[in-house]
DNA sequence: GCCAGAGTACTCGGATAATCCATGTCCGAGTGCGTACGG
DNA sequence: CCGTACGCACTCGGACATGGATTATCCGAGTACTCTGGC
């Protein structure tokens, strides 16, 4: 899509859940803080929930709360779960095989995908959930 | 979006106008290379145009071709000419003033996504089209 | 034969309709609490 | 008083409408080639 905004919502959300920490919350309450609708904070949280990051459980008093400690989490496993595809996606046309550059750019764009994203995801690796919510803390 | 393939089929045109050189190319020829139509071409190549990179010319024998040196165009310039906004989106939701996270979240994630977009360009300014093509063409 | 001129064919660029994905709404399945009853 | 069983309220998860954005179609503006007519 142009570009998403799920990965900002999702560490939003991870922020949010580390801030209280063993209380958990429930999508709604998620929602309000991100000014969204549940359902959007029950998918993120779905796809979080299979990563690993986080549990979810309904009855009375379900709702969400961490799975692992936030110095644990590392915003590149983040940003995988929630975008599995990779943010530089290659177009899925049909090659033409009458045109040279057609047919050999794939291989080549995917090389320089996957090291251009190596990049973001070591840039990313460099912070934490804990650093964040550190930051947020101090800052406000 | 979830991820675009705007950029990928930006340099997939831009290595094709570099591999045909001087001739250049109509909108048409080059949709079919891609396997996409003509307009998707017509615009990404109008703004790889405002940025300097290709020429469009109407006209009976019109079309586009390159207007730089194919080892004067790094792809990291690509990029920022067809996604200004980035891949990293903030969300634009308003923040939440009872929730401490809302509040101080964004400029945090601020942070964190320029250096990690700094990341990716500095991969992506490492490759030059010329490289591109001339990966494409030793593969073919 | 050469030149001038209009005509024409083909191109890009933008405005307008159709399609696809993401968001928002709804309903079902499941769980834990609260209460009422019996021992 | 304590334990148990039932009922209920609240939650998540997935399936179904709706909205916006991207894609595809159409039309107008512009340019270079071509053909015709005149010199």
């Amino acid at each position: 899509m142009p570009t998403s905004s799920r990965f900002a919502v999702a560490v939003h959300l991870l922020s949010a859940l580390a801030h209280l920490g063993g209380e958990g919350a429930t999508s709604a309450a998620l929602a309000a803080s991100v000014n969204t609708n549940p359902v959007v904070v029950r998918r993120l949280l779905g796809l979080l929930s299979r990563a690993g990051f986080v549990a979810g459980r309904g009855g009375r008093s379900g709702g969400y709360e961490l799975a692992r400690e936030p110095s644990k989490i590392r915003l590149d496993a983040v940003l995988a779960a929630v975008e599995p595809d990779g943010v530089l996606a290659m177009h899925e046309n049909a090659t033409n095989r009458v045109c040279l550059v057609s047919c050999g750019i794939k291989p080549v764009l995917g090389h320089v995908f996957a090291k251009a994203e190596d990049a973001l995801r070591s840039s990313l690796r460099r912070t934490t959930l804990a650093e964040v919510l550190r930051r947020v803390e101090n800052a406000g």
